[in-house]
DNA sequence: TAATGTGAACGATTTCACAGCT
DNA sequence: AGCTGTGAAATCGTTCACATTA
């Protein structure tokens, strides 16, 4: 819709695609490499929806932005939309990622495997705290905060995870920044400002079980009172 | 169980919160906890916002599903608005929370102190293997996960958290569900299939970082070809 | 006067239903 | 015949702008 198309020679390699459909690639992009493990060579938009846990018109649309993807009457080549998406999320190389702060949580996140498997590298870990520095974690040695502008320009770095308490993460983020990281992963239960043209995810913990608390509430309620109104709700309840 | 009924003519009590807002409010939680430490009695939408970082009339319909909360001309009373808002999202009383998979992040996940600090009380550790049943962990003993069904009951435990592999996560939901869980937090990267009345959140740590490479690839795509079309974008893109 | 609460406009996303390929 | 790709409709969410109220 919203496309005004630059001419017959393509929007070549980079569609305008819609942000919900970017925050879903990578859960297709995870249940066709599964597919594929399990030997599967096509798939169909049924098949891929259930994988991934969406509805299949949700899918459709979703990468009929990538351009023409699947094959009418058989479904989409399972390869081939791995490579589309890779390329799509930037996914062609290896991102180098640095992690800031190794306490409780870093360091649960300097050792997740999965990262590793699905196009990432902690490249280099930091702390503040001169106890941890020089610590070695699966592989890396934990440097200053200090060292940050020197790494990464060296290791090439743009993506940045924040692991540090709440009240240091403005600091580091703005450090980060500083140092020319542009993308960011705050795990700090703050909010972080940041210049335009940077972008920053949030993931708080407390906040998700909060969500689910409420949602424990209302069913709650709900059956303590079974009396009125009922009729609304009917299919089982995913929030993502 | 749980339930803190205010009579029988407790209809006004429960807005029927559209899932976005939802989702807001306990940053609005964590930012008014935040103001009331700093000894703000009161904040205004503008204020209250830039703290959660959302814009103000967001903030101000948000809030207006919750019945009259502010006073005009003078803004929210912030003990008052931390009340109401504990109350919908039914964190009244502190909810105990299980954690299956005490595997590298389950571990992290275990020691985590904003669960403690924000409504929840981990009160059970489970995990498959023996080799870690036993162990202690910030107080708490790895139980079996043959355990589950007693523990849920004694605890009175409705939601639960899975840090397991993607392997044995449909399985062990599979369990939780048939313990009495009808909450999961699922930190596997895979789908989980519930029936209905059980929630599903999912935080999937590799998916963040997707979704920030794909920006990064944008930005580096838009820097090479500085040429056409970049009328478009103007603000900081802070994406959640 | 200052700031909330809210109808109405706008925009984004999801879903439907089917035309069009293979 | 079967399944993708897509306009159009429906739903959901955001923003605007201002009437309303303390």
């Amino acid at each position: 819709m919203s496309q005004q198309r630059t001419g017959p020679t393509d929007g070549p390699d980079f569609p305008d695609l819609p942000e919900a459909t970017v925050a879903r690639l990578p859960e297709y992009l995870r249940a066709l490499h599964h597919l594929a493990e399990e030997g599967h060579d096509t798939v169909s938009s049924e098949g891929l929806a259930a994988a991934a846990g969406v509805n299949s018109a949700k899918l459709r649309k979703d990468l009929s932005h990538l351009g023409r993807t699947g094959t009418r009457g058989v479904g989409y080549d399972v390869t081939l939309l791995i490579d589309q998406i890779e390329q799509v999320l930037g996914l062609t190389h290896r991102r180098a990622v640095a992690l800031v702060g190794v306490g409780n949580l870093g360091h649960a996140l300097a050792g997740y495997a999965g990262f590793g498997s699905r196009g990432f590298r902690i490249a280099a870990l930091f702390d503040a705290d001169l106890g941890r520095v020089g610590e070695q974690i699966n592989g890396l040695v934990v440097r200053h905060i200090d060292d940050l502008p020197a790494v990464v320009v060296e290791e090439s770095i743009s993506i940045a995870v924040i692991a540090t308490p709440a009240l240091a993460a403005q600091h580091v983020c703005d450090r980060l920044v500083a140092a020319g990281v542009t993308s960011v992963l705050n795990f700090a239960p703050c909010v972080l400002s940041v210049p335009e043209g940077v972008d920053v995810r949030k993931v708080d913990l407390a906040i998700e079980l909060q969500i689910l608390s409420f949602h424990e509430h209302r069913k709650s309620a709900l059956t303590a009172l079974p009396a009125v109104q009922k009729a609304k709700r009917g299919e089982a309840e995913v929030a993502s």
